[in-house]
DNA sequence: GCGACAG
DNA sequence: ATCTTGTCGC
């Protein structure tokens, strides 16, 4: 029985501090080189979270066929606390991508980038670690409020929050002065809306456009769908059969 | 003070 | 996140 405390790096209090110290340093606007090669990042834990399993898949734009696959193990430093996700998956997130033969164009993260309480998900923490342009995509929201989503897959919903101290003068902001974050996207029919946040060195409306672009018919992107079951232990089972790859990419554009 | 709360 | 079978629907 691991005494949790002795396992932080740092207490809650001093990664609030770093969050606010680094999260003026994330760039929102568009950085982004040619982009041949995108990754999906996610995170998945074994022996009842003693573990931390790190995963990217590097993808080929814009075929959207994976080229390379990490998947990286080491003890979990960090309980899980809200707002603080990324102390807890980062490290690991890095021991992954030390290990992959070359450095994507375009990172996707299963998570929020500034769609945080303090501008600093771990889309963007990590963005600002690796320089390189993320994008966050999440399956709830932290925070922030939006309207109802249209149905029709693709279409999309501002998720905006209160200003905060952490918002650069120049943020996109709505008629009632409220800070647009994020976007609810209908990945897909019938099922709960993704959201969408830049990360680090990429605008909303491009981050937006590049998530729609790796959309198959399910309801994450390619690369973090991809990594996603990398990371949590599932499509193992079709490791050989190929076939049900690439059926989420059949029936796009 | 009372909720809300990524993975 | 993770523990878990079958089941409803395109």
């Amino acid at each position: 029985m691991p005494d949790t405390l002795h396992d932080w790096t740092l207490s809650p209090e001093d990664a609030i501090a770093l969050q606010r110290s680094l999260a003026p340093r994330v760039e929102r606007r568009d950085r982004l080189g040619e982009v041949s090669v995108l990754a999906g990042v996610d995170i998945g834990f074994e022996d009842e979270g003693e573990t931390t399993r790190a995963a990217v898949v590097l993808l080929a734009w814009p075929d959207l066929v994976p080229i390379e696959e990490i998947v990286h193990r080491e003890p979990t430093r960090m309980p899980y606390i809200p707002g603080l996700l990324s102390f807890r998956e980062i490290p690991a997130a890095l021991g992954a991508f030390e290990r992959l033969s070359r450095r994507p164009d375009l990172v996707m993260v299963d998570g929020q980038g500034i769609a945080h309480p303090r501008r600093l998900g771990v889309a963007s923490h990590l963005g600002l670690w690796l320089d390189l342009p993320t994008i966050g995509i999440a399956k709830k929201r932290l925070c922030g409020r939006h309207g109802e989503v249209p149905e029709e897959r693709g279409e999309w919903t501002w998720l905006t929050d209160r200003r905060r101290k952490e918002d650069p003068d120049d943020a996109q902001q709505n008629e009632e002065g409220r800070v647009v974050i994020g976007a609810m996207l209908r990945s897909r029919q019938g099922v709960k809306p993704v959201i969408v946040s830049p990360g680090h060195r990429i605008s909303q409306v491009t981050a937006l456009d590049w998530v729609i672009a790796c959309l198959g018919r399910t309801k994450l992107p390619e690369p973090t769908r991809l990594a996603d079951r990398l990371a949590s232990r599932r499509g193992r089972r079709f490791r050989d059969a190929s076939s049900q790859d690439t059926l989420g990419l059949d029936e796009r554009a």
